[in-house]
DNA sequence: TAAACGCTACCCTTGCGCCT
DNA sequence: AGGCGCAAGGGTAGCGTTTA
């Protein structure tokens, strides 16, 4: 049978009033007092009742998030490293992989109190509406939710402008260079930002995907070329991996100065085994925003949009 | 008689006001 | 100051009443 706190009332002689007071330290409650009511409660073995707890804080101490898979590694980091944050705030970290309407139907039952969704939607108007306060992952211009908007183009157009500096003259993107995924058309969009004006060759590869395999295929299917290019972004840290993958399958060395660059700034996380160049906002800073604006939201805060400025990382291998 | 509807009590915690 | 009594909060089970 459950212990409440009328039971340790009951016990202890008092009220069930003081019973909580004393539970949460109160200063209208005499100290032996609070001890005995702390013995017979460790002795009845209580432990307080979430249910009761949500009804009186209206909190849920909850945080939904809409993500839109966990199979690629830079997202699985993303979200493991925000849930351990939450939870040190006291918070528990819900992840739902199902379409933004029915995870937000789902979350909004659930009374989170904040909620999260990586918008990489094709529609502004597939948002649905909801009382839960929220906040996107996305890009700024795109909502009326306040956003987190890691600047995929200027991370791309950065990283592109500093590969052409450091003297490459022939320029490949792989990515997903077609489709309606907003996220991925700012990062393409950098790079042709940066390569408008540039004399040397630049190319696209269309990975139509993101995941490690799409990126060991692009780089296999690249080194095949007659001359491949001097540099490769790649649009994602997945296809960065898949690439290095196939890197090695076929033998190439950092001698044959193949300069690798990589959106994503996992520097710090993760050892490669070839050079690479990250670009993007780090992923602690990244994670260290999202707590803050979930956290501001949660207590029913306005929350205000932020464009994080991306940064040039290299690997630890060089 | 069954279905639909409305009302009440209960779950548990905690803040407030009042009493000793 | 220390302690008690009461009310509130959202959802729901259970009961009673009304309607078809």
């Amino acid at each position: 049978m459950t212990v409440t706190i009328k039971d340790i009332a009951k016990s202890a002689g008092v009220s069930y009033s003081t019973v909580s007071k004393a539970l949460r330290n109160s200063s209208l409650v005499k100290q032996p007092t609070k001890e005995k009511i702390r013995a017979i409660a460790l002795e009845l073995g209580y432990e307080p009742n979430l249910a009761a707890q949500v009804l009186v804080s209206r909190k849920t101490f909850t945080i939904g998030v809409v993500w839109p898979s966990v199979d690629r590694e830079m997202q699985a980091a993303l979200i493991t490293l925000l849930n351990n944050q939450l939870e040190e705030e006291g918070y528990t970290t819900l992840i739902s992989i199902n379409d933004i309407s029915r995870s937000v139907k789902a979350f909004q039952r659930l009374q989170v109190d904040a909620m999260l969704i990586f918008d990489d939607q094709q529609h502004q108007d597939t948002l649905p509406k909801t009382t839960i306060p929220t906040v996107l992952f996305g890009l700024k211009e795109r909502s009326q939710f306040p956003v987190i908007d890691v600047n995929r183009h200027e991370a791309v157009k950065k990283i592109t402008e500093y590969v052409i500096e450091e003297g490459a003259l022939s320029i490949l993107y792989a990515g997903l260079t077609e489709g309606e995924d907003p996220l991925q058309a700012a990062k393409f969009e950098g790079f042709l930002a940066a390569t408008s004006s540039l004399q040397g060759a630049t190319a696209v590869y269309n990975t139509k995907g993101l995941n490690r395999l799409d990126g060991y295929k692009a780089m296999k299917a690249i080194l095949q070329l007659g001359s491949p290019p001097h540099a490769i972004i790649f649009g994602s840290y997945d296809l960065t991996v898949g690439a290095i993958d196939a890197i090695h399958e076929l033998n190439i060395t950092k001698t044959n100065h193949l300069r690798i660059a990589s959106y994503d700034n996992m520097s710090g996380h993760h050892e490669l085994t070839f050079p690479v160049l990250f670009t993007g906002v780090p992923l602690t800073i990244i994670v260290e925003t999202l707590v803050d604006k979930l956290l501001q939201a949660a207590d029913g805060q306005p929350v205000t949009s932020i464009s994080l400025d991306p940064v040039i990382h290299p690997s630890d291998i060089l």
